[in-house]
DNA sequence: GTCTATACCCGGATAGAC
DNA sequence: GTCTATCCGGGTATAGAC
C-alpha cells in the first residue's frame, strides 16, 4: 500500500532478531496494562514488536501459550515479591503478616500480571509449568506455618490455607474496588490483610474441623 | 438464503414479543455459563433468543449495559442466597459461618453469576444499581457481626470486612481450581471457610491497628 | 525466522424499511 | 419493536516465498 513499508515502520518497531519469544511476553504484558486481559490481541502485540502477525507461531502454537508464557513470568515476580519482603530472623508471625501484604500489594502494583495469572482463565492441565510456577508460593506460607503449628503437619496445611485465602481476598476485592482507588487503598487493604493473618493465627483452634 | 426464513427459525427460536429484555438476560446468563464471561457476545445472545442483532439495541444502549442488567440480577440471586440459609435466632457466628458457606457455595453452583459480577470488569461509577445491589451483602454480615462487637463500630466494619474478603477468597481461589474440582471440592472449600470465620471471629483482638 | 498475502470468521453498531 | 442490509473493524491462523 505504502512505498517500501519498513520492517521498523511503527513507533515502537525496535526489535531486530533472536528474541522475538522475550520481546513478546515484554509487549503482552504492556499491553494487558493498558487494555486489560481482555482486550489482548497476539495481532497487536506483534504490531508492538514490529513483527507481522504470522512471526509469533514460530515461537507460540497460539494465543493462549503466549498468555500462559506472561503468567509463568508474573509468578516468578509474585514469588520473589512475596518472598523479598521477609527475613528470616522475624518470627513467623510477623514474617506472614509481611508476605499477606506483599500479596495484596503485587496484586494492585502489578495488576495485569496479577490478572493474567488469576483471570486469564487459562487450562492449567494445559500448562503444567503453570502449576509448578505457583508452587512456591504454598511453600512459602507453609514454612512459616510450620514454625507455628510445630509437628502438626494438618493444622499447618490448614492454617497456611486460609492464610493464603485471605490474602487473595482481600487482593481480589481491593482491584474489585471494594476499597476505593489509588494507594490509600492499596495501604488499607494491605494492613486489614495483615492484621486479618494474626487474627487467623490466633484463632486457629477453630479450624480443626 | 433460505425460502421464507421464520422469525422463529433455531432451536431456541421460542421468543415472541414484549420481553426481549428479560429474554436477552437470561440467554446471557446461559451463554455465560458455556463460554465464559469473556466469550459472550450480544451477537450470539441475539441469535439464542431469535432476534436479530440489531433489535436488542431498543433496550441496551450496548453491550455492557446488558452485561450490567445481568450483573445486578445475579447479585439479587447472592444476596437471595446469602441472606437464605440462616434463621434470625441462631447465634451471629454460626450466622456468619453459614453466610460464609452459603457466599462460597454461590460462587461454585452458580459460577456464570459470580464471575459476571466480579469478573467482567463493569464500570461501576457508570453502573451505580450495580454498586447499590451489592450493599445488602454488606449489611448482612455487618448486622450479624454487630451482635459479636457490641457498641464497638469500629470494630464491627473491620471484622466484617475481613469475613467478606474470607469469603470471598474462599471463593476466588475454588473457582481457580485450587481446592480440585467437583462437588468435593466445592464441599472442602465451603468447610474451610466457614471455620475461618470462627478463627476471624476468635482472633478479633488482632484486628485494631 | 520472518515476511507477504490471504482466507476465514466474528463482533459492534447503525440506517432505514415495515 | 423488530427486521433487512450493511459498514466497519478486528482477530486467528495458514501457505508459500525468501
Amino acid at each position: 500500500m505504502f512505498a517500501t513499508p519498513s520492517k521498523r515502520s511503527g513507533k515502537a518497531g525496535r526489535y531486530h532478531h533472536g528474541e522475538l519469544r522475550a520481546a513478546l511476553v515484554d509487549a503482552t504484558i504492556k499491553l494487558i496494562a493498558e487494555h486489560g486481559v481482555r482486550g489482548f490481541s497476539l495481532a497487536e502485540a506483534s504490531r508492538r514488536v514490529g513483527v507481522t502477525v504470522a512471526a509469533p507461531y514460530r515461537h507460540f502454537a497460539d494465543r493462549d501459550e503466549l498468555l500462559a508464557a506472561v503468567a509463568v513470568r508474573a509468578l516468578e515476580v509474585f514469588v520473589a515479591m512475596v518472598a523479598g519482603d521477609t527475613t528470616d530472623t522475624d518470627p513467623p508471625a510477623q514474617r506472614l503478616a509481611a508476605m499477606t501484604r506483599a500479596y495484596v500489594r503485587f496484586a494492585a502494583e502489578q495488576r495485569p500480571l496479577f490478572e493474567t495469572v488469576f483471570h486469564a482463565g487459562l487450562d492449567k492441565s494445559r500448562y503444567p509449568d503453570l502449576k509448578r510456577a505457583y508452587e512456591p508460593v504454598d511453600a512459602l506460607f507453609l514454612s512459616a506455618v510450620n514454625e507455628i503449628c510445630e509437628g502438626d503437619a494438618a493444622a499447618a496445611d490448614a492454617l497456611a490455607a486460609v492464610l493464603e485465602a485471605n490474602a487473595h481476598g482481600h487482593a481480589a476485592l481491593l482491584l474489585d474496588g471494594e476499597y476505593g482507588e489509588g494507594s490509600d487503598a492499596v495501604r488499607a487493604a494491605a494492613d486489614q490483610a495483615a492484621r486479618a493473618s494474626q487474627a487467623l493465627i490466633d484463632g486457629r483452634n477453630a479450624l480443626h474441623g
